[in-house]
RNA sequence: CGGGGUGUAGCGUAGCCCGGUUAUCGCGCCGCGUUUGGGACGCGGAGGUCGCAGGUUCGAAUCCUGCCACCCCGACCA
């Protein structure tokens, strides 16, 4: 995410340090590779969260909460689940502290404070939230059950990434529970649908739609949908995933359902989630080495108006048309600011407000009052231009619009020409080593091959595409028949 | 957990190989003044357990041992 801001050591160091979103990996090995969001870049997710949680909203879910800490037999109980996050769970053992007797001042585990049974700290809440489903759930008429979480999940990874992989991450988990697979599969693929509408309309990023390989798959799953992103370094970032569950969990929580003609059926389940990754996304996407770019729709402050000033006097006369601005801009729905501190000189101001990826920048001046004029800057294309102070209400609603549109295209262009389709192995290396990007390339379907292929590149299937073209051809590796091409990627 | 690297002020660093005054410089911070259309300037000032613990030595940021943390590369993963 860092690798754009080479321009200036100071950047390189505010850009983490100071502005944006602090991405503290804590001293202490307990917390280690997690994150501190201050307030700006908090100020982004909020946004996402925002969007995200009224599309929930319109399509019928409704948010409910469930317990941090999950009893180790219930999260157990889902054996392939279970497997596959054991790995990486932080586990609570005791509950409560005392003095150390040896080290006067200090505290210690009371080793009398053993918990009869270990808690995992929830890494996904299937388990919990199933149990709790049991209880919820005895006909048809309880069905469907689409509820959503906001929360914080931990998974000890092995090594973190800023934004990537943090052991902590704040998340959104859906957990929804149907009377038929058919309605559960819809369920699936409309989340991953709404995931794609919110990441390429608000985020601004292109993704592609598909359907992850058997080895890529949710522990628990029986289909993965999920949406990937192509950053600007080459590699392919999973954006987002949606989890048909099948009767995974109905079977390993015994959740069953009395149908309408009185028999006992298991629930069939969905999840699906979407994390503080993709604010890593957003930055990767589109910064460049000025710093942040943000999309306007996620910025939350679209609008910042700097005065340029010698006297006092000047600066008055400035405030007077900046606040009225800020009232127009108000009313309009747009957020803006007017940067009126004293102790930072324009150039600084600029700079910062780049740093933090401010849309749009509308400076004024002595020259200006006279003229009735400002200048307005875009902070995407870094171009500036001198307008009438009576068109700005007028046409930053739309240049907004704009701008948002711009990034998006300018992304997807970026993405599209990353797309190499490639018919032999050879091939397939240079490309991926060169170029990088998606790599479309027949595939015989096996996960041997798969696994082979991603030994020797580091290459993995990212997605089988929704659009996947019926094409018969040989697969890249071994030369067995295919029926189709498949997204290979390195990635995040 | 394997391989490599790095720990010096809020941030970025010099010094370490070859031990020796009061630990270097830039940014940032505080005060005063002058400034203000792209990252201001002058003067003055504050801020350090040199990652931690041992050891060697008259003397350790510097040499040795152990530990810890972080970064990069693997394995693992949203």
């Amino acid at each position: 995410m860092s690798k754009n801001l080479t321009k200036r050591e100071e950047d390189y160091s505010r850009w983490y340090n100071e502005l944006v979103v602090k991405a503290d990996l804590a001293e202490n090995s307990a917390v280690r590779g997690c994150m501190v969001i201050k307030p700006y870049g908090f100020g982004i997710w909020e946004k996402m969260q925002a969007e995200l949680d009224r599309m929930f909203k319109e399509t019928g879910h409704q948010n409910a909460y469930f317990p941090l800490f999950v009893p180790k037999s219930l999260f157990e109980a889902e054996e392939q689940n279970a497997e596959g996050f054991a790995k990486e769970c932080a586990v609570v053992t005791h509950y409560r502290l005392q003095n150390d007797p040896d080290r006067p001042g200090k505290l210690r585990v009371d080793p009398e404070a053993k918990l009869e049974e270990e808690l995992v700290v929830r890494p996904t809440s299937e388990a919990i939230i199933w149990n709790t489903y049991k209880n919820w759930i005895q006909s048809y008429r309880d069905l469907p059950i689409l509820i959503n979480q906001w929360a914080n999940v931990v998974r000890w990874e092995m090594r973190t990434r800023l934004f990537l992989r943090t052991a902590e991450f704040l998340w959104q988990e859906g957990h929804t529970a149907h009377a038929t697979k058919q309605e559960a599969i819809e369920e699936t693929k409309l989340m991953n649908k709404i995931y794609a509408e919110f990441v390429e309309n608000f985020m601004a990023i292109p993704v592609i739609k598909g359907v992850k390989t058997e080895s890529e798959r949710f522990a628990g799953a029986i289909d993965t949908h999920c949406i990937e992103a192509l950053m600007q370094d080459g590699k392919a970032l999973q954006a987002g995933t949606s989890h048909f569950l099948g009767q995974n969990f109905a079977k390993a929580f015994d959740v069953k359902y009395a149908t309408k003609d009185g028999k006992l059926d298991y629930v069939w389940a969905t999840s699906w989630g979407v994390s503080t990754r993709l604010m890593g996304a957003l930055i990767m996407t589109h910064s460049d080495d000025h710093g942040l770019v943000l999309p306007p729709k996620l910025a939350p402050v679209q609008v910042m108006i700097v005065p340029i000033y010698k006297s006092q006097e000047q600066r008055e006369s400035i405030a007077q048309v900046a606040n009225d601005l800020l009232t127009k801009f108000r009313a309009l729905g747009i957020s803006a600011k007017f940067d009126n501190r004293d102790e930072y000189r324009p150039g600084a101001k600029f700079a910062q407000h780049e740093l933090q990826g401010v849309p749009l920048r509308i400076g004024i001046g002595p020259r200006d009052l006279e003229n009735n004029t400002a200048e307005l800057a875009r902070r995407d294309t870094l171009s500036k231009e001198s307008v009438s102070l009576d068109t700005l209400e007028s046409t930053i609603p739309e240049l907004l619009d704009q701008i948002q549109e711009d990034l998006f295209q300018k992304a997807l262009q970026f993405r599209d020409d990353h797309i190499t389709e490639v018919d032999n192995f050879e091939e397939f290396k240079k490309i991926l080593e060169s170029k990088g990007g998606f790599i479309s390339a027949h595939w015989d379907g096996s996960s041997e091959t798969e696994q082979k292929i991603k030994e020797l590149t580091k290459a993995t299937i990212r997605c089988i595409p929704y659009d996947q073209k019926q094409e018969t051809g040989v697969c890249v590796f071994s030369g067995k028949p295919s029926a189709g091409r498949v997204l290979f990627a390195k990635a995040y």
